[in-house]
DNA sequence: GTGCCGTTCACCCGTTCGGGGGGTGTGCGA
DNA sequence: TCGCACACCCCCCGAACGGGTGAACGGCAC
């Protein structure tokens, strides 16, 4: 599986400088040879792709992380993103997407697959979460950065008692105790951001 | 500069359907023509870039939107990718890249230019987040369940006056103005979950 | 055109919070 | 042994909060 993925990339013209069997040999490796990506697979023994890509951050700034992988995971792809991977692949797609991402990560852009990248928008659509209307959301926003009753609304141009009703709103809907609350579960359910 | 990138564009083989001098405009054309990329700049008459997004999600899921624009800001990407933009490139970058993005986002792609995906991946990656307690940790996740101070301490079998003062001393550590902007940034740095 | 929803504003009341003081004791490293 | 950080407790006071209720307007759907 590697070997061929390895001389097809090499087909195409991409120097292949190593490959490993498993996670900390992968971060061994690439503290070594400093390739400009490394492609790594999600579930892979030792350590999942992610860890690889953490510390791979912190030892060779140099080098950029693919995910080439099998899962599709929202909350995955959030944390790999996190870890400063910049490519996610799916083993399923067509190995054109595969040249694609090595092309653009080595450029230094970000290459996200077509699945996922539904994923990316499609949680939006969650249905588990209530849904805010755009004052309620700027309200919780201003909240979260600190600011009075007072402050939000002349931000907004409105009164404090509005903003405290959209807040009670807002409140209703996340079932929430205190505004406290409330902004804690926005952001948890990245409503607001 | 519209009619600039159009030229340079089809001497690169993309067929130009339409161009537009505003956002309402834009989305009209959008619809009419339902081309598969739209290249929108974020400042625009009428309605910003992502506004232009937005609607086009509503009217024309054929579409894809880049976001073709000078600015850099980690909330508006965040907020462009919640509004279905799947290609961000940045003025200033080679046309070499709007290419790409092009490719990558026909294809189904998600393309993100280099400068904002390090934006990503750097907001979380700070090391400016102040070091928090164990007991502060906990009095602001309680807090961020909904608990009164009064409650807070009930749980941790302190006072009320003491959960006060572990509050106060991480919002001083985080330079929070109220215990809700305390509560948003310890879970914005991943401090609390 | 009747109803629903979002938005806007106002009043009341009791509780809680934010900011400022003060203090005790423990443990850890200089 | 002397700080220093941490955890813990207490006071005050003015401001803000939460909870309840009521009302008005525009838009959009049926």
């Amino acid at each position: 599986m590697v070997e061929a993925v390895c001389s097809v990339l090499e087909q195409h013209g991409v120097d292949v400088l190593g490959r490993a069997a498993n996670g900390p040999e992968a971060v061994e490796q690439i503290e070594e040879l400093a390739p400009e990506v490394a492609l790594v697979d999600l579930r892979m023994p030792g350590c999942s792709g992610i860890e690889v890509a953490r510390r791979v951050a912190r030892v060779s700034s140099a080098t950029t992380v693919i995910l080439y992988t099998a899962v599709s995971d929202r909350a995955l792809l959030v944390e790999a993103l996190d870890a400063g991977v910049r490519g996610f692949v799916l083993k399923e797609a067509p190995l054109a997407d595969l040249f694609r991402a090595v092309d653009v990560v080595a450029a230094g852009g970000t290459y996200i697959d077509p699945v996922l990248a539904g994923l990316l928008a499609g949680a939006r659509t969650d249905a588990s979460s209530p849904a805010l209307t755009q004052r309620e959301r700027d309200v919780l926003r201003l909240l979260a950065e600190g600011m009075s009753n007072e402050e939000v609304g002349g931000r907004l141009y409105i009164s404090a008692e509005t903003v405290r009703t959209h807040l009670r709103k807002a409140m209703g809907k996340l079932r929430a105790e205190t505004r406290t609350h409330a902004v804690a579960e926005a952001l948890r359910r990245s409503l607001i951001a």
